[in-house]
RNA sequence: GCCCGGAUGGCGGAAUCGGCAGACGCAGCGGACUUAAAAUCCGCAGACUCUAACAGGUCGUGGGGGUUCAAGUCCCCCUCCGGGCACCA
């Protein structure tokens, strides 16, 4: 180790030089005169064709919407995807690294309103300055293949694929409620409603609607799509997991209920019943009518404890019942009133639990009991078959509901064990609702255990032919019609004799009109244009109408990803072919935000597609990334919050290289970053270090020598850390991507360079060496500051590309330290630490251990009792 | 309520397999260079404690317990923060 007076002397002699030859890192002018270059050479990013001998790579980030600005967002994304991307290509892959617009949306729309610019000018002006920041930022980027999906030759493949899914009933119309937000003026898709609210406008609750809309069966893939899942191993968790419990699957049973004919019941137990009844016994004479109400149960297995049966509020029998009863109609009304005001509320499920009893009764088809019927403001109609067996004993919301309104609760499911629910055998703590447990009071199944119970009884209903197992999911069908303009216009027409019919293929696109009145009133603004809305009959040639809803803007970004290999195709929404070559994407990343709409949409596409016959993939992305946010002052970068940090502002001050550096250093890509822009800054300096010590050694790094046989011990010490800091960088690539600490170790190399700077410079470190070290730092940096590095490159006399050039390979050898530093402690306390050859045997190290003065006063009179050798690790003396 | 993350110096973070806690950077302090400042370079830096100094000691990764020769890391319990889902039968 040097001492303090050599290392001011060389720091003395170092200063003395730089201050004759001052070179100042200028990120301003260098990148400029970068972007210059690369702006000349349109190619240099561009994936080479399938038939590339190299092995592909496809690495993806989500693409843009194109509000005009980039945040820092945006830049942490890029910055993440472009370092591999380069790194790829580095390694001798053939990549795939496009970007594209999702151009449609209702911000055109207000933007329209606001500045009356027609809404594609505004979108393409946007997309332009958008662009120019990209390239400002030096991204990878293959614009060969750019996708803009507010222009006819993407959006006409949407149409295309509907009417594909139209053939095959995976696109269907129905009138259903909806999802209305009065801002947008249109309707939402389930994903676009959280918690009660539209996802753009927070404070703005969803009404419910009842409209005619376009649906694509996602359902159709509920399994599938859960299944697969678990093929995903190379995406986070935390995202299958959000998937999963979207999707929602319960297995369980559906059991028809026969409703009751009251005109045969006896006049006086009539007048006995009321509203809040326990269930009446079973009765010889008791005839069904026919009507059947369907529950959906996970838990058929306590249906001997069923002693109500709840309709949601919603529910057709409902309907019909109160058809005849003013007063069950004035309560279920009143009911659904409360329910709405519960929901703009915002707390679902805080809402007190409400029935009524509609005075009718059905009949058990297990022990043809009668239970009474009744409408509950918690069935949601929905969700299985919008009505449930109520078992107040084994369920916690029927209890509550049992409770209010004094209803019959009877124990069909005892506890195995002590502990849960109360002792073994014995009457349980209520509700009881553990399944690892034991019928009682249930006919022939009594004494089975819960799961066997579930089993054999659904078999025993659909033997009898009044229910089955049954899987129910969560996931809905999704609802793609917009009342909004600037979206893919959807392929149908509506003729008064044939009805719905497809626009041809070959009528395909259906072009968005240009001159198109904006307004935020309801309706869409497409059915205020006569020349698009009418048209003729394919069929029969009569007039016939347009649809003048619009697609959800998600249906264009379900499959863009398969557009960019092939964007130009004018016959086909790609070649399959090319698409085999390229997919599944190898790495995908982008914002958690998207983890449920977005990905669950391109997976059901994807498995569309394939089941067209399009592709053979069944999933599109093989591995997901999403990173944290950028967080500033504690709170997410937003405008509402003002602290915001523009990127423009940053690479004005610091280069964009320095700017995208740090958004990779601050914080590894997976964990919220938080913004300090001190940092940057400190980047900038480390650049700055960079550039001043390449540009005085570049010279001699120019030389074509190789590397000589004897080296200095300086010589051998620097090529050790360079080549455990291209160890250590390589191995993060693939796989745990921490950038922060890979940006970490190429400062401590420059940090090794600079100590060693006295020896450099009086030529203990040979040419060649110099030269291989300036060479592999440069390639090093290449990922995360490309500008700099592209600059250094040349500044040391490489003539070829640098995105072809080979990344360095690390030599074991080389990195391998000669000596180190074993800790040793007693009784698992650090006492001091001895320094050994690296290759020293077990003796070798106690012997050195024991040895050791320090080690040596804490084991004086005392005895050895063990002492714990870990190779290359440390030495534990226990003593007594 | 349920399911995921997370908590380490003044700050961002490091410690990849149970083995020297605090790499690297920021801010800070001291110094060199300078007429001066900026820039640059060198050094110091978890807390407490002992010492004239050298050297040393104790404590320390949200809190409490446990396993182990050894715990930021594994196990159990708890607190707080962030995110997702939520009357889903």
């Amino acid at each position: 180790m040097a001492t303090k007076e050599q290392a001011e002397a060389a720091a003395q002699a170092a200063a003395g030089e730089s201050s004759t030859s001052e070179v100042r890192y200028n990120p301003g002018e260098i990148e400029a005169r970068w972007q210059e270059r690369w702006a000349a050479q349109p190619d240099l990013y561009a994936a080479e064709p399938a038939s590339s001998p190299k092995s592909k790579y496809y690495v993806l980030e989500m693409l843009p919407y194109p509000s005009g600005q980039l945040h820092m967002g945006h830049v942490r994304n890029y910055a993440i995807g472009d370092a591999l991307a380069r790194y790829m290509w580095m390694r001798g892959h053939n990549v795939l690294h496009p970007m594209g617009w999702d151009a449609f949306g209702l911000p055109a729309e207000n933007a329209a309103l606001k500045n009356n610019t027609p809404p594609r000018q505004w979108t393409l002006q946007n997309i332009a300055a958008m662009k120019r920041h990209m390239n400002r930022i030096g991204l990878s980027y293959d614009w060969s293949n750019e996708i803009t999906t507010c222009l006819p030759d993407y959006y006409r493949w949407n149409q295309w694929f509907f009417l594909r899914m139209y053939e095959r009933g995976l696109a269907y119309r129905k009138k259903s409620k909806v999802n209305w937000c009065p801002q947008c003026a249109t309707v939402l898709a389930n994903e676009q409603v959280v918690n009660g609210c539209c996802w753009r406008h927070e404070e703005q609750i969803v009404e419910q609607r009842d409209l005619e809309q376009w649906f694509l069966r996602i359902t159709h893939y509920a399994g599938e799509l859960l299944e697969d899942l678990s093929q995903l191993k190379g995406w986070p968790e935390k995202v299958r997991t959000m998937q999963r419990n979207w999707i929602g699957r319960s297995e369980g049973a559906e059991i028809e209920f026969e409703v009751e004919d009251d005109s045969v019941v006896p006049e006086d137990e009539a007048k006995a019943r009321k509203p809040g009844t326990a269930l009446l016994p079973a009765r010889d004479d008791v005839r069904g009518t026919g009507k059947k109400i369907a529950v959906f149960t996970t838990r058929v297995d306590t249906i001997y404890g069923a002693t109500s049966l709840q309709l949601a509020p919603e529910h057709p029998l409902v309907k019909e019942m109160t058809e005849n009863d003013a007063a069950l109609a004035e309560a279920v009304a009143g009911q659904l009133d409360q329910q709405k005001k519960a929901r703009e509320a915002g707390d679902v499920g805080a809402i007190e639990k409400h029935g009524v009893f509609t005075g009718h009764y059905a009949i058990n088809p297990f022990n043809q009991e009668r239970l009474p019927i009744w409408v509950g403001n918690y069935i949601l109609l929905d969700y299985g078959t919008g009505a449930i067996m109520s078992v107040p004993a084994h369920d916690d919301r029927d209890y509550d509901f049992a409770k209010k309104y004094g209803l019959e609760i009877r124990v069909v499911v005892l506890p195995r064990r002590p502990g849960e629910g109360g002792e073994a055998d014995r009457e349980p703590l209520l509700p009881f609702t553990a399944e690892d447990s034991l019928l009682i009071n249930s006919g022939e199944f009594t004494s089975m255990g819960c799961q066997e119970a579930q089993q054999k009884m659904a078999g025993y209903a659909e033997e009898h032919g009044f229910g089955k197992a049954t899987v129910t999911y969560r996931l809905k069908d999704w609802g793609i019609s917009r009342q909004r303009y600037w979206g893919t216009p959807i392929p149908m027409l509506y003729c008064a004799i044939c009805g719905i019919v497809p626009v041809p293929e070959s009528d395909l696109p259906v072009l968005l009109p240009d001159n198109v009145q904006i307004t935020q009133q309801g309706g869409s603004p497409l059915a205020k244009v006569p020349e698009f809305v009418n048209a003729k009959c394919p069929k029969c040639g009569g007039n016939a109408l347009r649809e003048t809803d619009t697609m959800d803007t998600f249906v264009d970004s379900s499959w863009y990803f398969y557009r960019y290999t092939d964007a130009h195709n004018a016959t086909a929404p790609f070649d399959s072919s090319v698409v085999a070559y390229w997919f599944p994407i190898d790495q995908y990343i982008g914002g958690v935000e998207h983890a449920i709409l977005h990905l669950i949409y391109s997976r059901f596409w994807t498995k569309v597609m394939r089941d067209l016959g399009l592709v053979r993939n069944g999933e599109p992305v093989e591995r997901l990334f999403t990173q944290g946010m950028v967080i500033r002052n504690g709170a997410k970068m937003s405008k509402s919050k003002g602290n915001v940090v523009s990127p423009d502002e940053m690479i004005e001050r610091f280069g964009a290289d320095a700017t995208r550096m740090y958004a990779l250093f601050a914080a590894p890509p997976d964990r919220d970053l938080d913004w300090q822009e001190d940092g940057v800054a400190g980047i900038s300096r480390f650049l700055s270090r960079v550039y001043r010590f390449a540009m005085k050694y570049g010279e001699r790094a120019r030389t074509r020598d190789a590397p000589g046989a004897e080296r200095s011990a300086a010589s051998q010490a620097l090529l050790r850390k360079l080549h455990q800091t291209i160890r250590k960088i390589t191995q993060d690539f693939s796989g745990r991507w921490h950038f922060n600490t890979c940006i970490a170790a190429i400062m401590e190399l420059l940090n090794a360079l600079t100590a060693a700077e006295a020896q450099i410079a009086a030529g203990k470190v040979p040419d060649a060496v110099l030269a291989e070290i300036l060479r592999s730092l440069t390639l090093l940096l290449a990922p995360f500051a490309p500008y700099l590095a592209f600059e250094l490159w040349e500044q040391i006399g490489q003539k070829d590309n640098l995105l072809r050039a080979a990344w360095p390979q690390f030599d074991e050898a080389l990195a391998k330290e000669d000596q180190i530093e074993i800790p040793v402690q007693v009784n698992g306390k650090l006492r001091s630490v001895v320094t050994v050859a690296a290759d020293a045997g077990e003796d070798e190290v106690r012997d050195a251990a024991m040895a050791d003065e320090k080690i040596a006063a804490f084991l004086a009179g005392k005895e050895v009792a063990r002492l714990i050798l870990v190779p290359r690790k440390l030495v534990n003396i226990v003593v007594k």
